[in-house]
DNA sequence: TATTTTTTTGATATAGTTTTTATAAGGAGG
DNA sequence: CCTCCTTATAAAAACTATATCAAAAAAATA
């Protein structure tokens, strides 16, 4: 997944760069649109985050010459709020904007959200058989059927898939889920590990007792 | 908005006019320019399609013959990038070409992109069930009657209709909705979100209260 | 500037979730 | 087969998050 970020000031760049990168993502950069260009044509970029106001070619002129060449989406960077009845041509079913000044998190959270909608992988789901969690909505299904989980039992069966076959102590699962300063007793774990199997009818025998120990999360058995 | 598409092949014409009914655009066909002027004569065409390479009256002549008549925009698709220099003469203010082979999604950005160049104001909706928001106007819809909504109101529908299905936070919506400054109560998300659902009347519920997270905008719920 | 509309705040009510407590059930070892 | 220890379950109590309301503040409009 490869960004490309077209910018005038380097320090807008560099802190984009940043954090793109922890989130694994690819960046290239480029100062103006022409140097964008060149980019475009030679390598594989999935998506192009753009600041409008450049020097040289301007970012709306980069844009239209992009689209003449190929579809990348991009996430448009403005001013001021008032300027995007000016971004004519731009897709909104493909493209997103983003007024200055705007949070790093922001940016990632609408890159992550416009690669999905254009299908590029990024899709944040755990299926096993029938059995599947949408992390973005929040929501668990089973057969389709959307099961209501509260927010402790959903962060649970969470924990459990990230750590599938591995049996968790109360402990781990307290210090993990409820956090290090937690002094609750055993039991709170049962009870929602009861009331998750519950929820998850027939794939309650997922979650395992380890006696002695605590409990695993363990699909593919027979 | 009526598209007239002239190719002389069927298939092309079909997958056109598939795509372009999938954004609510009108479409007729033609399969050479004889047929296209006939059409232009008759009906009120506000965009043509138009395939250079066609038997019996080619797409240029087409073109000027067009031209002398009425002045609707074209977007011409044409099958090497080379042959576009033969399109002296085409007013590229107004119109555009596309070279085949082009992605349905490129051609209808490409539309767009005219039709509201050329002041046709283009028609930039959100539909579900009776429910309609028009971004143009900034007018919300149930079943043909105008609701009122305040600017925030309309915002947070806009944004929540952006990001359907995915849950967000209300710091999400704060630093979105209201700028990544604002340091505001978290109630206050909750008050707009509030008088919008009571906006909403009988699609309040689209709006789903994510506990302990945030909210979500979630259609075609049974 | 005065008036109206919209937005925000803070208090309170309500609904939903978590934790605790008590008891029952189940397995392991003597 | 009995006892001890661990886990399962259920219901009540404690707690937390959200919904709602009304009033104050801010913004937009006249």
């Amino acid at each position: 997944m490869k960004l490309l970020i077209v910018d005038d000031e380097k320090l807008i760049r560099d802190v984009i760069t940043e954090y793109a990168n922890h989130e694994k993502f690819e960046t290239v950069q480029a100062s103006d649109g022409e140097e964008a260009l060149n980019i475009i044509a030679k390598e594989n970029i999935d998506l192009v985050v753009l600041d409008i106001m450049m020097p040289k070619m301007d970012g709306l002129t980069f844009l239209k010459e992009m689209k003449k060449v190929k579809n990348i989406p991009v996430i448009i960077l403005s001013a001021r709020s008032e300027e995007y009845d000016k971004l004519i041509g731009f897709d909104l079913g493909t493209d997103d904007y983003l007024t200055k000044p705007f949070s790093p998190k922001e940016l990632i959270a609408r890159i992550k959200a416009i690669l999905k909608r254009s299908g590029k992988g990024l899709n944040d789901y755990y299926e096993y058989k029938t059995l599947k969690i949408d992390y973005n909505a929040h929501s668990v299904y089973i057969n389709n059927n959307e099961i209501k989980l509260t927010p402790k039992e959903y962060e649970l069966l969470c924990f459990f898939v990230q750590n599938e076959n591995i049996a968790l102590s109360r402990e781990q699962l307290l210090s993990n889920l409820w956090g290090y300063d937690f002094f609750g007793d055993d039991r709170t774990v049962d009870t929602h590990i009861k009331m998750l199997r519950n929820n998850l009818g027939p794939y309650r025998d997922l979650i395992i007792t380890v006696r002695g120990v605590g409990y695993k999360f363990v699909p593919n058995q027979d």
